[in-house]
DNA sequence: GTCAAGTGCGTACGTCGTGCGCTAAGGTGG
DNA sequence: CCACCTTAGCGCACGACGTACGCACTTGAC
């Protein structure tokens, strides 16, 4: 186990160094891999080849690393390219459900950090969004109060969209036997609820297709709403 | 410091042993006034006058407590008593929304916890808001797809105002105050974005209010929406 | 009086975030 | 070619965390 100064690895530029975006961009990956809580720097650090202290040159603290992660996740949505308003935010709203589900992890986060963050990507999103909306006759105050209702709505469904997919990950088995295990403690506990229970008798072959449907149902509803607001 | 066996406090009956409803309100009555972090197993036992790991022979592990203490912040909504659907839905919005500003950590724990949850007091609720729709002529799945998405807004909307909150309140200061420091960096990122640059030049009196005025104005362009659904 | 059940706690293990000070690898001026 | 300086990485250490384990004690039933 001992090591001697001859075969201790040399540092040098053969080792690319540390450095902050390759530092996001694994922490990114283990996220998506392992999920939030176990991410820690030592393992992060090991991951990288390096100690774990080692990443606090580059990063200030824990903290700090999930803000660089966060906006670098929303980095992933491009700008919408509707012609119409309507079109943009329908894209910008599939776009950002689509990353949840991509990185359910950022569902425990986002409740931590804030959506209204002050990261380049969000901002450029958000200008853009606001630009549709004025052009098609939205005042500004309109066009906040609009975007910002599109993007809770977003959020909140994602959310527990992924919620619910990471216990399932996180159980290790197929949706169908996983639902098919639960049914009979959720039909118990909806017991003295009868619209809960038929709800819940109801078998569902395609989740996934259910899901989307449900998210595009209420978003049109919340467009149709500013579509034809007093 | 060395306790003899006359100094030991006598444990009996009075000392009133310790229960679970005990530990959650504890529970509870932590995180509303230090935040979700500082809730710590030794931490809540140290106030409940007893052991860390006492409280393990009343709860499972943190994440059962966790769960228990979600469903007990749940109890606090009252069934809305409206005559129309749109009436219980605002309602159950507006109270949902007090509830999550009333407990900012709510919104940090909602993300890992999922919103379709198995508590009583959260079916209790869903039954009820699904009985008004059906009864206005709702279908049992139009219901369902309503509700999911009005307590999705809701919860994505007051989830971004509570970590606003949970930012102001750490950093001790007066809002006015605080959003006046922060304006200067946020310009600078602005600076690209008209949009965002005019909206950030605006100066707002009334922050609670105007909070308060967007979520209802997307809330009611959302009922809106589901009002005249085709 | 005896015993079973149940409750609280002391100790301990492994893990976490992170501050501190050392080492060693370029880069730079003589 | 050498002496110096900056800087990246690391070993160590500290205090706090969740929680497994087993002992000590109280209480209630018989």
């Amino acid at each position: 186990m001992a090591e001697s100064v001859w075969t201790r690895p040399r540092r040098g530029k053969e080792q690319p160094a540390l450095t902050r975006a390759q530092i996001v961009a694994e922490a990114i990956r283990l996220l998506d891999a392992d999920g939030l809580d176990t991410l820690s720097m030592r393992n992060l650090g090991t991951r990288l080849g390096a100690g774990a202290t080692s990443l606090y040159r580059h990063v200030a603290n824990k903290d700090e690393l999930i803000e660089l992660v966060v906006d670098e996740v929303y980095g992933e949505l491009e700008n919408p390219a509707a012609e119409r308003w309507r079109g943009s935010l329908t894209a910008a709203a599939h776009s950002v459900r689509a990353m949840i589900l991509r990185h359910p992890w950022m569902a425990s986060v986002l409740g931590q950090v804030g959506l209204s963050y002050l990261g380049p990507n969000v901002m450029r999103l958000n200008e853009s969004l606001l630009a549709a909306l004025e052009t098609d006759g939205f005042t500004l105050e309109d066009a906040d109060q609009a975007v910002s209702a599109v993007v809770s709505y977003v959020i909140g469904m994602s959310t527990a969209e992924a919620a619910w997919l990471t216990t399932l990950a996180r159980s290790g088995r197929a949706e169908a036997e996983w639902v098919a295990d639960l049914r009979p403690a959720a039909l118990a506990a909806a017991e003295p609820y009868p619209r809960l229970r038929a709800l819940l008798e109801r078998t569902d072959d395609t989740p996934d297709a259910t899901r989307e449907d449900n998210f595009t149902y209420g978003l049109n509803r919340l467009l149709d709403g500013l579509e034809h607001r007093p």
